[in-house]
DNA sequence: TTGGAAAGTCAACAAGTCTGACGTAACTTC
DNA sequence: GAAGTTACGTCAGACTTGTTGACTTTCCAA
C-alpha cells in the first residue's frame, strides 16, 4: 500500500480512507472558515446570513433582490428578513431601480461598509495566513480542487464574480 | 500589478481581491460539499448533524458522547438529541461504559453502516471526481490550505483523526 | 462518607431555514 | 387597455439545529 500522507503521488492510488480525510479537512477548516465573522456578529443582532448578504452586497453593489436570492441559494421570505433587518439597521440602502422600478437595488452604507471592513479584514486575514503556511504552491490547487467541487450552477456563479472582482 | 489569475507565483502579491476569492470558492465549495447527503437525508426523519454524528462515530467506533461533543462542537444538549433519534432509529448503539459507566460507547447499528455507506459514498464521490478534475499536484495544496485555516485546537481533533484511520 | 466533578438526560426556548399562500406594483404582450 | 408575468414583500406554520438551565447517575478524592 502507499504512504497515505503521500497524498499528491498518484490519482490512482486514492484510497477511499485519503478521501475521507479530505471531507474531515473540509468540515474542520469550514468551521474555522466561518468562526471570526461569527464572533464579531455576536452580540449584535446579526448572524451569519447577514455577513454573507453584506459580503454579496459588497460584492455586487447595486445587484437586485433576486440575484442576491439566486447568488445565496435561499428562499426569498429567509434573505428578505436578512435584509430588513440591514435596512433598519442603516447597513444597507435598497434604491429603487430607475429602468425597472420593481427592482430594488441593494447598497452598502458608509455604515455597512465599514462593517464589511471589519468581517473580511478578520477571514481574509485567516485565509492568508493559511496561504502563507501552506506555500504559494498550494493556493492554486486549493481553489483548483474547490471549483471542481461546485456544483455547475454555483461554478457558474462562482467565475462570474470572478472576473467582474478583477 | 502582476496578472491576478495567476495567485501562485508569489504571496507578496496577493491582493485583497484574490484572497477573497478563495473565500467565495469556500463558500460555494462547501454548499456542494453537504449537497449530496442533504439530498439523500431529505425525506428521512434526519439531517445535516445526523450525518455528521454518524460520520464520526464510524470514524470512531466506541467514542464516547463526550469525544464527539469536543469534535463536533455543539453543545451536549444538541448533540444528545441527535443520538436519541438515531438510537430510536436504530441506527447507533450506545454501549454503558465497562470501566466508567457513566460513558457511553457509541457503534453503528449494520443499518447505520448501511446509511453511513450510503452517504459517504455520494459525498466520495465528489470529492474524489473533484480531485480528479484538479490534478493531483492540486490534492496536496488543497488539504494543506484546508488545515491552515484551522484552528489550532481542530487541527488537532483533525490530526488525531488522521492518523487513527491510515 | 461525603462532597465535588464528570457524563449524560430532559425540558423549554431561540434562531434560521423552509413551504405555501397571498398582495401589490410594474412590466410585457397581444 | 386587458391579461398575464415578473419582482418584491409579507403572513402563517413547521422543522432543524442550536442554546441555557436544571437534573440524575456515577466516579473519585479528601
Amino acid at each position: 500500500m502507499a504512504d497515505p500522507t503521500n497524498s499528491g503521488e498518484s490519482l490512482l492510488f486514492l484510497t477511499d480512507e485519503q478521501v475521507r480525510k479530505g471531507i474531515e479537512a473540509m468540515f474542520f477548516a469550514y468551521r474555522g472558515f466561518t468562526a471570526d465573522p461569527d464572533r464579531i456578529l455576536e452580540g449584535m443582532d446579526f448572524g451569519r446570513a447577514h455577513h454573507r448578504a453584506i459580503h454579496f452586497v459588497h460584492r455586487s453593489p447595486g445587484t437586485t433582490v433576486s440575484n442576491l436570492l439566486a447568488i445565496l441559494g435561499v428562499t426569498k421570505q429567509s434573505l428578505n428578513r436578512v435584509l430588513r433587518s440591514l435596512i433598519e439597521g442603516g447597513l444597507v440602502e435598497a434604491r429603487v431601480g430607475r429602468r425597472d422600478k420593481r427592482e430594488r437595488h441593494l447598497h452598502l452604507t458608509p455604515l455597512g461598509q465599514e462593517l464589511e471592513r471589519t468581517l473580511s479584514d478578520a477571514q481574509r486575514a485567516r485565509m492568508r495566513a493559511a496561504y502563507r503556511a501552506a506555500g504559494p504552491q498550494s493556493v492554486a490547487g486549493f481553489r483548483q480542487v474547490l471549483e471542481a467541487m461546485m456544483d455547475p450552477e454555483m461554478r457558474r456563479q462562482y467565475q462570474s464574480l470572478k472576473e467582474g472582482g478583477a
